[in-house]
DNA sequence: TATTTATATGCAATTATTTGCATATAAATT
DNA sequence: AATTTATATGCAAATAATTGCATATAAATA
């Protein structure tokens, strides 16, 4: 279970609230880190009875109180003895290709109207991607260096993305022959 | 929840049980489902109660009886249904890039060590996708035909790995950059 | 000959995730 | 003026997945 020390990883870059942490996956870790708010709202509160994090409450005008998070030492020992472990390489579940490995049921034509769903997907991904790239191309050399790691996070989603388009495209290809 | 699903797709393609189709998973599936052996034979469990499968038992010399597993009516209706629907798009999440996200608390060459273990494990995963396809490639045109849909899913495989491996030199020319 | 790998299945307990609900306000849009 | 989106958090119940254990034999390897 690595939730735990994701948002450990998280939270040591910058402290934030639940909120924050969500829309960080959203809009920074979504090609490589997801989770639903209720998961992490159930974790911060596990972790925060084991004394790997703490709060402050920032109240607000209206809305609930902000409870901005930060790690405690123990969060810190704890993350940093994750770090040290090998990391486990990930479990891939990819419904679509299920439905292609068995795909003799359906009609060509449904397969492809998935796979064009899929590519639409894909492509947006692959545009914010672009779009983050350039910004921080952009960046002074300066600014650049202490970004280096999480940058490459964000090549290997250009990466991956491009390379699932390149094989929609071969799918594509093989699909309409079927109808032939 | 479609591990039900995927299992029903196999079972479809073929009858078989429990054991086979772990071996099905981690020989020819696992680029995109993975599933361990207790998921599966929970799961059966339960396809069973739901009236979605049957079982033939084969009595065998010394070790436990095969129960060799194929659908019922109900089963290929709770198929049918499932291919009908858009399929989720996968949740990816990737420890090795949190790692590397959040990775300034580890020395450059822990990262590199890292990458390097995980380096291998996708050579040789693309190493037995490649032989696959060239066995799929030497058959005559009438065995490939019924083929190409799982030959689809090869394509993705031997596409994704292709992939990351070229991210991986990416990483690894940068991370040599941050000891210098 | 001893160990490991492969075959073959399963229970029990724990842990993690999903689904559905619930609240409350501000800002933006139609 | 009404609706939608965004902000902000959380509980409870149901489902799913993991971990640890348990059994039993054959074949291959060291």
């Amino acid at each position: 279970m690595s939730l735990k020390h994701t948002l450990l990883t998280l939270l040591n870059t910058e402290p934030g609230s639940g909120y924050d942490l969500q829309q960080r996956f959203k809009n920074r870790l979504g090609y490589f880190w997801n989770a639903s708010h209720q998961q992490i709202y159930q974790q911060l509160k596990k972790m925060l009875e084991q004394g790997l994090i703490e709060f402050t409450l920032e109240p607000q005008a209206g809305k609930p109180d902000r409870k901005v998070y930060q790690l405690r030492p123990a969060g810190e020992q704890e993350l940093l003895q994750w770090l040290q472990q090998p990391a486990k390489p990930n479990k891939i579940n990819d419904a679509l290709l299920v439905k292609l490995y068995g795909g003799d049921l359906l009609q060509p034509q449904e397969l492809m109207a998935e796979i064009e769903e899929h590519q639409q997907l894909h492509r947006k991904m692959l545009d914010t991607f672009l779009a983050l790239e350039a910004e921080y191309l952009a960046l002074p050399a300066s600014k650049q260096t202490p970004l280096k790691l999480p940058y490459l996070t964000l090549r290997r989603g250009i990466i991956g993305e491009e390379a699932w388009l390149r094989w929609a495209e071969e799918a594509k290809v093989t699909i309409n022959e079927l109808t032939e």
